[in-house]
RNA sequence: GCCCCCAUCGUCUAGAGGCCUAGGACACCGGCUUUUCACGCCGGCGACAGGGGUUCGAAUCCCCUUGGGGGUACCA
């Protein structure tokens, strides 16, 4: 089925605070928000806070903050306003009440008072005896008065909505027609014991009142869009459109969890990243990750593939949505990022940078744009700010801070008879004598001093670079020199060669 | 157990009956460049899950099998 949009698009995302935002809801909230630019519609944010056990606190400013250094702005939802909120569901339940009391009293809901335990159990035994389980409704189910009485009582009441006895057809606008058996649902639970609804019922209410035209939100929901459906048949509410989308995997085909980062951290490797924060601590583009996340599942149709947030909106369409799981290519979101640290402008790149020095809280944090700036310039190529910021490490370490990584040593300073030692001393007075520090003039030297010595680049810049990065990785070498300036330079190399004299093999 | 969804290179995907000896990107493998790490450039390897149909013709349509995924909560 094609639908052709006449009403304002209304979309909306609807996290439930229960940490930061996941790197596949980014996903669906990206497509939320395309799809609203696309049409000029408008993107709501929602927050579903209403299980309370699971509530985490600043979880909603974690999410806020994220949603908001990828550039997926919302036009009604906490810190904008609206004119149909509040867009907090804790802040909805006399809202809810009233639609629960209209179905309660329509005979389209009814009191329960089984015990969660009682019910539990029955569960479990048909999960032992493979048998399929469904809840049966008492007959006939509690009246109001009743249902109010054991409330009233102290009982844990809830209150489970009639499920009709019909197969429910959704034509699913990524998925086409999907029917759902009628004997495969049950009359689910509406308002729990704790007086909040349960998210199938606030979901459709406020879809409802907030006229949301199109529910785009994942694979997960497909199933629940049944009790959607039938829960506006009952309230006599519109039924908007409805798209799923698939699920987004590891490569080793296992779900990306949080698990994972816990996991890896007992096992003493770093952890991988999952939830947009992560990503961003570690040192991605926010424009990487939303022209990565928007490839997995949509393709234009051709072979582009670099897109920023108004390239989409251009040419996204749910008609190029797939309904296959992809799973998270991590080598190739590196190969995009450094593309992307190319594509940008300086001044962008510069603002990213110091995002990353912020929320990663870098050693970097305090130095001036110049020399960020000239850092960014330096490590040119580079793939994640992470990776510039262990490159440029050096700088921020103390003259006497240097820890000497012992195979760099090794390999490129005591190796044959501390032949890298010998380099450095012959170069460290032509370095003194230099008469303008600067890259160039640097360069200059180090070629000249391989001229005369006769000798290939790296057996000067090598020993130069362990010297006073005790690593073998840094910018190119004049760019390291400069960086660091003379004082520190000659310092550095001193103490260095200073601590060759102890060693035995030299 | 029951229900639903999905199926093209290792991965993301293009492909909407003949344009396909199946295209691109990442990864991988060679080579070039090179002061380290990256970057860059050139070349290569590599897939229509299997089986039945439909059709003059199928990666494209239908069925079955297999495989993968989702759901089966007083979570969302």
């Amino acid at each position: 089925m094609t639908s052709t949009v006449t009403d304002p698009v209304r979309v909306r995302f609807a996290p439930s605070p229960t940490g930061y935002l996941h790197i596949g809801s980014a996903r669906t909230v990206l497509f939320n928000w395309l799809l609203a630019r696309k049409h000029g519609g408008t993107f709501i944010l929602r927050i579903e806070d209403t299980d309370q056990a699971r509530h985490v606190e600043d979880s909603v400013q974690k999410i806020l903050d994220d949603l908001r250094w990828l550039g997926l702005t919302w036009d009604e939802g906490p810190q904008v306003g609206g004119d149909y909120g509040p867009y907090f569901q804790s802040k909805r339940l006399e809202i809810y009440n009233r639609y629960l009391q209209k179905l309660l009293e329509s005979g389209h809901a009814y009191y329960a008072l089984e015990m969660p335990q009682q019910l539990t159990a029955l569960r479990d035994a048909a999960k032992a005896a493979k048998q399929s389980y469904k809840y049966v409704r008492p007959d006939p189910p509690p009246t109001i008065a009743e249902g109010e009485a054991a409330r009233a009582a102290g009982r844990p009441v809830v209150v489970r909505f009639k499920m009709p006895a019909v197969d429910i057809t959704v034509v699913d606008d990524i998925l086409g027609p999907v029917t759902l058996p009628a004997d495969q649902s049950e009359d689910f639970v509406i308002q729990k014991g704790d007086g909040y609804p349960t998210y199938h019922f606030a979901c459709v209410v406020d879809d409802e009142l907030m006229k949301i035209t199109h529910v785009l939100r994942g694979q997960e929901h497909l199933i629940n869009t049944t009790k959607h459906v039938a829960l506006q048949r009952a309230l006599g509410f519109a039924t908007p459109h409805y798209a799923h989308l698939s699920v987004i995997f590891n490569m080793d085909g296992t779900k990306m969890s949080k698990r994972d980062k816990e996991k890896a951290a007992k096992e003493g490797r770093r952890p991988p990243e999952i939830d947009v924060h992560d990503f961003r601590v570690a040192g991605y583009l926010p424009e990487t990750l939303v022209n990565y996340i928007a490839l997995l599942g949509w393709s234009p149709g051709d072979d582009r593939e670099f897109f920023n947030l108004d390239e989409l909106t251009g040419v996204f369409g749910l008609d190029r949505v797939g309904k296959t799981n992809a799973r998270f290519d991590r080598e190739k979101l590196l190969s995009f990022n450094t593309t992307w640290a190319t594509r940008l402008s300086p001044d962008r790149l510069l603002e990213a940078f110091k995002d990353f020095i912020r929320v990663s809280e870098s050693p970097m944090r305090g130095t001036d744009d110049d020399l960020l700036r000239e850092i960014l310039r330096t490590c040119a190529g580079f793939r994640t700010f992470r990776q510039v910021e262990e490159k440029v490490r050096f700088l921020f370490l103390a003259d006497n801070a240097i820890e000497y990584d012992p195979k760099a040593v090794q390999k490129v300073l005591a190796k044959n008879n501390g032949e890298g030692y010998t380099a450095l001393s012959e170069t460290l007075p032509r370095l003194r004598d230099l008469s303008a520090w600067t890259a160039d003039a640097v360069e200059k030297l180090i070629h000249d001093v391989c001229e005369k010595k006769a000798v290939q680049m790296g057996a000067i810049a090598q020993p130069l670079r362990v010297a006073i990065t005790g690593t073998t990785i840094s910018p190119s070498i004049h760019d390291t020199l400069a960086l660091l300036g003379r004082k520190r330079t000659l310092a550095r190399v001193e103490k260095c060669l200073k601590g060759s004299q102890s060693l035995p093999h030299v």
